[in-house]
DNA sequence: TTGGCATATCGGGAAAAGTCGATATATTTG
DNA sequence: CAAATATATCGACTTTTCCCGATATGCCAA
């Protein structure tokens, strides 16, 4: 994964905004029924009702952090489940800590 | 600070070179003359000279550098040298380690 | 198997970023 | 002070990003 495309991710609020939610997705999304937040995570139109952009730019937004590798996906009947991914995370945490 | 900020300074090959070579200046700029890296770092012609890119891209990419905290700036004479700052590097890896 | 949701993809218009050459400003030196 | 040099700023053009509505796709239930 190209490094630019990592921080291009984190340059938008509304991106910033969704990765924080989900680091604590039990506090920032109480209503979502049926909730595994630790397994799967957090449906699509529970961070659009957060977020409130429309469902077409969240969409796109969650797979531009899922390309950057910040977050991965379960699909789960018709829902898409979204998590934050601490691989990456800390992967980026590394090249600040070392290449910068 | 705004953060969305300080990740768009970071969203370009470039400038993630530049603050790359800032790391390690006597390795990357051997051949500037009265180096004094520690105190005042390395001066825009020579930045410019190893990025390959025309003057005023430069010295406007190290001013966004600057304006998100990640390096600063002393003018000596008719040269401003940029150096890595620090402190806003480990605000950054604060902000990720704990936000995001 | 059809209708209804949830999500993804597509096409587009507006705004921002990338990058340049030209010009302005500051500093040193003759 | 005038010329030379280093850097900053400006204006313009191209490319990318933002964000939307419309449409397509996938999945479930009746």
């Amino acid at each position: 994964m190209d490094q630019v495309e990592i921080f291009k991710a984190l340059s938008n609020k509304t991106r910033l905004q969704i990765l924080g939610w989900l680091k604590e997705p039990a506090t920032n999304f109480p209503d979502q029924p049926n909730a595994d937040f630790e397994n799967v995570g957090v449906c699509v139109g529970q961070i659009q009702l957060k977020a409130g952009l429309s469902q077409s730019t969240i969409s796109e937004y969650l797979s531009i952090l899922q390309r950057a590798d910040l977050i991965s996906s379960t699909r789960l009947g018709q829902w898409t489940y979204y998590k934050r991914n601490k691989e990456g995370l800390e992967k980026l945490s590394e090249i600040i800590n070392t290449e910068l």
